[in-house]
DNA sequence: TTTGCATGCATTGCATGCAATGGATACGAT
DNA sequence: ATCGTATCCATTGCATGCAATGCATGCAAA
């Protein structure tokens, strides 16, 4: 129970960057700071390692960051993964096996992030974004891709945090979530997973540009 | 430290059948069995939870075993992510980034897994065959989609134990792992992916032939 | 016989003590 | 001054005690 609050918590603070890459966690002192014994908090910071977000060294755990490389990786799994969600959600969606509602509800996450984009809120921008993508996941129903990809979006969170996407290519991401958003739709499985591929990839381009660290 | 030998005498005995799926662990009982105290075997339970090999109920964790529907959705990822680590492979190969030794193993162990399959061992042909899965996705240097990999593995590991393949289809089988070896032998990345994709969704088939159950 | 309820017990979750470990620091030697 | 070394201290890992929780069992009543 405070184990999964204290999981929470310290997840939050680092997806938020109040914990940023490279600072060091301790059990003592995170237990100060959320009030609790070392015991919860060791558990935690375990399960925060096994998401990959701390390294867990002899000495306290590290909040990560990808080095360039992995977070290269790491996009290719997201694009793999959300190719298959869009996929999986556009057939669905043929199949007549998706509310209405909940199209609908997809449609107006798209129209607000790019309209919060294009005011510059970066920050809301990004939950949003990653919100729209999540949504699309869940559309698909396939709870171990969900969770997986969670995984993997976390870890990219932590890693992409500082560098926040210069604020150019914005029309460029609106347009391609409205393609994306259209193909599943319209029940184009297969357009949708390749839509969704080359979004993640070209979104990947534009991380990579900002330089990460360890 | 005796954590990690919790987590992996566990994970073990959980992967080699001996706790099959509804089995209920206890702290106490997997203490006294790994002959230590509860604290690292909870945690060791706890990671074996993130993992989905078990689910932590209120009153002990048992052992998952994932309905039809969740098996499927498993082998829908893992073919996304062999997809991909089949493609990128290829593509390392054909780059030159491959060490000929590699290759050879991976054509050797091919071999062996054909071999072992068609004199019927079938314990000892499921182990060969993920080894030369997972020896692809090695060769692919994406340390991100391993992980991810091994993950989605072990729960479908678990969820088909007890359901080992019907000795039909081996030549099958292993036609296809020598298509998918050639093609990354010979750089062809697209064909590499598109196998793995298929192969992978072909034993799936294969394996849903079969009931699971909670 | 079945249903409701109370009581006991198994089991977990958390806190805390203690020993082990490894890194940092300070001091001495060359 | 630099290197080696010994000591100290921060920090973890593990064990264990204690309280909370909720399930099961048994008994009583309808």
């Amino acid at each position: 129970m405070q184990n999964d609050v204290a999981h929470r918590r310290l997840r939050e603070l680092i997806l938020d960057g109040t914990y940023p890459p490279g600072v060091r966690l301790t059990e003592v002192d995170a237990a100060a700071t959320l009030e609790m014994s070392r015991t919860p908090v060791r558990e935690a910071l375990r399960a925060l390692a096994a998401d990959g977000l701390v390294r867990t060294t002899g000495r306290g755990a590290v909040v990560v960051a990808l080095d360039p490389d992995d977070l290269e990786d790491a996009y290719q799994v997201r694009a793999a993964l959300e190719a298959l969600t869009a996929e999986t959600a556009a057939t669905r969606q043929r199949a007549g096996r998706i509310a209405p509602a909940d199209l609908a509800a997809l449609r107006d996450l798209a129209i607000v992030t790019a309209d919060v984009t294009r005011e510059g809120r970066l920050a809301e921008a990004v939950g949003l974004n990653r919100r729209f993508h999540r949504r699309i996941a869940e559309l698909a129903g396939n709870a171990i891709a969900l969770r997986t990809l969670d995984r993997v979006w976390d870890q990219i969170q932590v890693s992409t945090l500082r560098s926040l996407q210069p604020a150019v290519r914005h029309a460029h991401v609106s347009a391609q979530h409205d393609e994306l958003l259209s193909a599943i739709v319209d029940g184009r499985a297969e357009d949708a997973g390749r839509i969704a591929r080359l979004h993640v990839l070209d979104t990947r381009a534009t991380a990579q540009e900002t330089a990460p660290r360890a």
